[in-house]
DNA sequence: AATATGAATGTTATATTATAACATATGTGT
DNA sequence: ACACATATGTTATAATATAACATTCATATT
C-alpha cells in the first residue's frame, strides 16, 4: 500500500457510517445493535432473522426471538438496514443518510442484492401518488428476476 | 332498471371474468377454488389467510391451513389474485387478464387498497433492469401511505 | 454518592404465517 | 376397468414475529 491511508472493506465502512450517523443524531449504537449490525454485513446478500439469532447466539447465548426483531427494528427506524419483505429478509443499507426511495433487485438464482436508488423511481410514485390523492409514506418495491452473472 | 341487463356486482364480475379465464385456459376453477374467490372479494380491502380460512371453515369445517394456501397459491399463479408482502396478506385482481406490472397503494388509516398498473412503472422497471443487465420476473410494489379520505 | 428516570435488554410465553409429507379422492383418457 | 395426473384431506411442524412483564443500565439531578 504506498498511501497511508488503509482501504475499508464494505463492511468495515458501514459500520463506520452507522457510527456516524448515529453520533450525529444522538442515537445508541450500542454493543449489541453494533454486534448486530456487523453479523447483518458479514454475510454477502441478505440475512433471515433466525439466522441471525442463531449467529449471534454464538456471541450471547442469551438471544431470543425478541432481541434480534428488537435490534432489526432499531436498525430499521434509523436506516441503517432494510426489510426486503418478499423475502421476509434484512439487509445492510448502503448509504444510510442520503434517503430517498430505495429499490432492489433480487437474483433468484445466486441470491445477490442490488440496491438501487434513483430520481426517477422517486418521480414514479410522487406522481402516481399524486394523481391519486395519495401521501405516501413508505415504498416497497423489489425485483425479483435473474441477474447479469446468472444469465451466462 | 330500464335496460333488461343486470348490473354485476365488482365481486360477481370478478367470479365471471375468473370463470372465464380459466374456461380460455383450460384451468379447473373447482368448488373450493370458486368459494375462496368468493372470500377473497366479499371483504372490501384485504384478507389475512388465516381469515380466510376460519371464513371457509363456516362452509366447509375440514378445511385446514394447506387448503387455503393451496388455494391461494392457484390464483396467484393464475393472475385471479395478488399478495401484498409488505401485509403478508391478499386481494383479488381487478383485471386477471392484461398483466402488466402492477402496483398498490395501501392506506395506513382505512386499510383500503388502490390496485394501478401504468405504463409508466411499467417502464422504470424495464429501463432500471436494462441498466443493471437484470432480466425481471416478478415485482412487487407496494407504497403505504393516507389515501384521499383519509386526509380529511 | 444517592436517587430518579427513561431507554435498553432479559425472559417467558404465545401469536401469526406457512409448508412438508403422506394419504385419499376425483376426473380423464385409454 | 385401469392408469395417470391433479386436487383435496390430514397430521404435524417449521418459520416468522410480537405481547407482556421483569431487570439492568446510562445519565442527569440533587
Amino acid at each position: 500500500m504506498s498511501k497511508q491511508q488503509k482501504k475499508l472493506s464494505v463492511s468495515e465502512e458501514a459500520l463506520k457510517k452507522a457510527e456516524d450517523l448515529c453520533e450525529v443524531n444522538g442515537l445508541k449504537l450500542t454493543k449489541l445493535r453494533k454486534q448486530v449490525l456487523k453479523l447483518i454485513w458479514k454475510k454477502p446478500g441478505y440475512v433471515k432473522a433466525y439466522d441471525l439469532l442463531n449467529e449471534l447466539q454464538k456471541i450471547d447465548p442469551s438471544a431470543k426471538p425478541p432481541t434480534i426483531y428488537r435490534t432489526l427494528d432499531f436498525l430499521m427506524k434509523n436506516g441503517l438496514i432494510h426489510k426486503l419483505h418478499s423475502l421476509n429478509a434484512f439487509i445492510g443499507c448502503l448509504h444510510p443518510n442520503e434517503h430517498n426511495e430505495c429499490y432492489f433487485l433480487i437474483c433468484d438464482r445466486c441470491q445477490k442484492i442490488e440496491e438501487c436508488c434513483s430520481k426517477k423511481i422517486n418521480n414514479v410514485v410522487l406522481s402516481t401518488s399524486k394523481n391519486n390523492n395519495f401521501v405516501p409514506n413508505k415504498v416497497t418495491f423489489e425485483i425479483a428476476g435473474t441477474c447479469q452473472s446468472c444469465l451466462n
